[in-house]
DNA sequence: ATGAAAGCGCTAACAG
DNA sequence: CTGTTAGCGCTTTCAT
């Protein structure tokens, strides 16, 4: 078979109108001898309807973009993966697209946007300035954001309380009897770096809170690499030990343990480690990271639901979806029993 | 803003005819005043150009769709990057779609590519029987497939010699004075397993080698959950100290540490392991994986790059690209010198 | 229930 | 260099 069939074909073969096959192709509206007729003329010729053509007489391209700072973060792959899961019984495609961690990467994202190769867009930022806010304001095709609230720009919103979470894992350590605490954070100037520091100051200064603060070490970035420049940086300024360190994700938590042992330390024993995601790879690695999960499948799968909602009915309001964090622990924050 | 604009109202606005504007747009033989007058009207309006009128009328989508097996190995993200950053200064996008590890369902993915969604196909299939190949021949796009070749059908390859990387990774053992040595297999009905076995039986059976086998343990799953009950089983069957563990790669390695560590020995000083692929999250780990490295990235590029020669003369022969196995020494197979 | 015909937005002959 | 026109493949009125 060298060249597509097109419908047309199909429709002679079958000896029926263009119309007809088409409806019944679609099973709307069309006899059962109808239907039987074109499926065999359908089957015979191999007939696949093509994309470009119904997207052009439809308006609708059945691809939703998932567009992520870093698809080398085993996050965005989990969200993917649960993003697909959603969207893929419907009869949509997911396209991913990587935004790079600027601002203005994501803007040419955005951007390329308005000529309607998607039917809409799941986006997880990592920066949000206001030229971004705008371009999703005035985007032609709905927006799902992860990670922000853009709720109040009007744009469906599936969020989680990292804050709250970082605030678990000191409660945690404090819990386990560590005292000086240090707080290792990726870029402040990201949405999860703002709100997790907010998060981690929080938590040490609530009266109830049972250690000491040892402040912030800021990372370069999210990556294991980054975690291990920074926690020896942080290391190497503090006097006296350091109890525990909260990163604020799991990659900057193995970048930690890799430090730590560089150093000679033992984690758990001379050090408590959290991370932050619940990663499948914090899971695998040595010791196994305690980690606080931001339900990475369920927020995807969440916000999936969200876009085919806005698809289907693009009356009803703006939705905020949160998913709340929790707490797994694993090896690197419990001291051993032996 | 509310609705795109379409040519037609930027060559109404311009006072130009349509056919004028579409060549001003694409700079190719019209005058600098005609230009100049279509780019402000364009311009004013926000126009972008329609992705599906241009793909009906060109019969191109500019989007090329990257098929593997698993997007939860490391190995394919790390692929994906490299292809895109081939194909997008050309304005193609790439289109990840998941395939499963099952024949059926890549089988599926071939089945959807004649909708005409995608200009070619690059794919990384992990088992492969008559009716893929039949598909891929088949197929109305240009399909390039990483992994095994398919060069006698026509297909356009990049393979790599991960037999010889297996081998090397034995010899490195050897050198480092470890004896008796086992391997840690995935499925050996998917196309790394049967490749890498055949490595494994080849370096134990020759003359040179200086070492015992213990034979081969199959793991359901190249994943490190599937690694870590695979390795159990393996120490569990054979008598007497197992010195290394060669393993089909990285995820199945990091499931060996975790075993090992489980059953309170010691890598590298009681046990050696190596990995494959030579990934990320293998370097980051503790300790870090010995791996063969296969060029992930660079099998990516490699492949991105056939493709392009590919959609522009179509005419060439096919090719097949082989990238060398290197072997990355780290902490996992060499004895600390303390 | 079926057919005829229009047209989605765009580019590429073809004429002028 | 510019304009007119046809048509890519499909769905959907509108008649019948």
């Amino acid at each position: 078979m060298s060249n597509r069939a097109t419908l047309h074909e199909v429709a002679r073969l079958a000896g029926v109108s263009l119309a007809s096959t088409s409806r019944a192709l679609h099973g709307s509206g069309a006899s059962p001898a109808m239907i039987e007729k074109v499926q065999t003329a359908a089957d015979e010729l191999g007939y696949r309807p093509n994309a470009a053509g119904r997207s052009l007489r439809m308006k609708r391209t059945f691809q939703i973009e998932f567009a992520v700072a870093d698809i080398g973060n085993p996050v965005y792959v989990e969200m993917m993966t649960a993003i697909h899961a959603v969207l893929a019984p419907h009869g949509y495609r997911t396209v991913v697209s990587s935004m790079g961690d600027q601002a203005d990467s994501a803007i040419s994202v955005l951007r390329a946007l308005d000529d309607g190769h998607v039917d809409g867009v799941i986006i997880s930022p990592l920066r949000v300035n206001d030229e971004f806010v705008e371009l999703v304001r005035s985007a032609e095709v709905p927006i799902v954001a992860i990670g922000r609230s853009l709720l109040d720009h009007g744009i469906d919103s599936v969020s989680t309380d990292s804050a709250m979470g970082i605030g678990i894992a000191v409660a945690h350590l404090t819990q386990q009897g560590r005292r000086r605490i240090a707080f290792l954070n990726g870029p402040t100037d990201t949405t999860p770096g703002e709100h997790r520091q907010r998060g981690f100051d929080a938590a040490v200064s609530d009266p109830s809170f049972a250690g000491e603060s040892l402040g912030t070490e800021v990372a370069d970035d999210f990556t294991v690499s980054a975690g291990v420049r920074a926690a020896h940086h942080l290391l190497d300024r503090i006097d006296g030990p350091v109890d525990a360190i909260v990163a604020a994700n799991d990659l900057l938590a193995i970048g930690v343990l890799r430090a730590a042992r560089e150093r000679g330390l033992s984690v758990p024993d001379d050090l408590a480690v959290t991370g932050m995601d619940d990663t499948e790879i914090g899971r695998a690695v040595l010791p196994s990271l305690t980690s606080v999960s931001l339900g990475t499948a369920e927020r995807g799968r969440v916000a999936a639901e969200l876009m085919l909602a806005r698809l289907s009915e693009s009356q009803q309001a703006p939705q905020l979806s949160t998913i709340g964090p929790e707490l797994m622990v694993r090896e690197s924050s419990v001291r051993s029993t032996r």
